[in-house]
DNA sequence: CGCGTTTGACCCGCGC
DNA sequence: GCGCGGGTCAAACGCG
């Protein structure tokens, strides 16, 4: 996948991110769940999400050009990286239970607890103790709706970490940490919109901790490169690749999906 | 060697 | 209580 130039996930991860990682801190800053579309703010989990889908078509539709785009998030984005440090400084210090806030560090303590429990191997029980009792549905998170073809300009680095094919959807999921700074707990999710390809769907999930970068990361250049000679060479090769040894396949096994429809 | 991606395995939340 | 599905980990691998 991704060899027909249309799925691209990492242009999809390269893309949206400056204005909608905006919108994540700006949510995050003042809990409200209104934004302008197409950075669509839920609270709460899948279900309200997809809801919003449905209901709301219209607003699906967004803005080919960036620049509305820009202009629709300026409210949330006008922050300097600075003022939104001490923005979060300030509401870390003062933030009651349950802000988003205590959600970061909940989740960084839980995944302490995890890098801990996996060094000195512990009963089961203790793997992945979840530090906040808080539901999975319960999280905050950020949803928004980006058109592949308005993904270009992203201060973040993501780092790939993971995909899967979701239930419901041709196309599966890619999951990605921020590596733009070290302990940095901001994570998003990316997906194809099953009803409309043409449509990016980004779950971001947590704060950065850092202030955002004022200039793109490195990799336009040498990793862009590599990404392209890694698509070219993956595109090749038909082997699969040789895996740890395994107790037998027998769970968990997730069917590789074709590479496109 | 460092950093990034891929992908099987594993864990856990949640619905029934 | 069980099973499904989603989310994460980490080994394997590629590239400069």
């Amino acid at each position: 996948m991704g060899d027909d130039g249309g799925w691209d996930l990492q242009a999809v991860v390269k893309g949206c991110c400056g204005l909608a990682a905006a919108a994540a801190a700006a949510a995050a800053e003042d809990g409200s769940s209104s934004f302008p579309p197409p950075l669509i703010i839920t609270e709460v989990g899948r279900e309200e999400e997809e809801d919003w889908f449905f209901s709301f078509p219209d607003l699906c539709a967004a803005p080919a050009d960036l620049h509305e785009l820009e202009e629709l998030c300026k409210p949330f984005i006008s922050k300097t990286p600075q003022q939104q440090q001490k923005q979060n400084q300030k509401q870390s210090l003062s933030s009651p239970k349950g802000s988003s806030s205590s959600i970061a560090a909940a989740l960084q303590l839980s995944d302490g607890r995890r890098a801990a429990a996996k060094r000195s191997p512990p009963p089961r029980a203790f793997l992945r103790t979840p530090a906040s009792k808080r539901r999975k549905s319960q999280q905050k998170k950020v949803v928004c709706q980006v058109p592949a073809d308005s993904l270009s300009s992203d201060l973040w680095a993501w780092r790939k970490y993971g995909q899967k094919p979701i239930k419901g959807s041709p196309f599966p999921r890619g999951y990605y940490k921020c590596s733009s700074s070290k302990g940095c707990l901001a994570r998003k999710q990316v997906e194809r919109s099953s009803v409309d390809p043409a449509i990016f769907i980004i779950t971001y999930t947590a704060e950065h901790n850092h202030p955002i970068p004022t200039h793109r990361q490195k990799p336009p250049t040498s990793l862009l490169r590599r990404r392209q000679s890694r698509a070219r060479s993956q595109h090749c090769r038909q082997l699969p690749r040789r895996r740890r040894p395994t107790a037998v396949g027998e769970q968990g096994l997730f069917l590789r999906l074709p590479a496109h429809p």
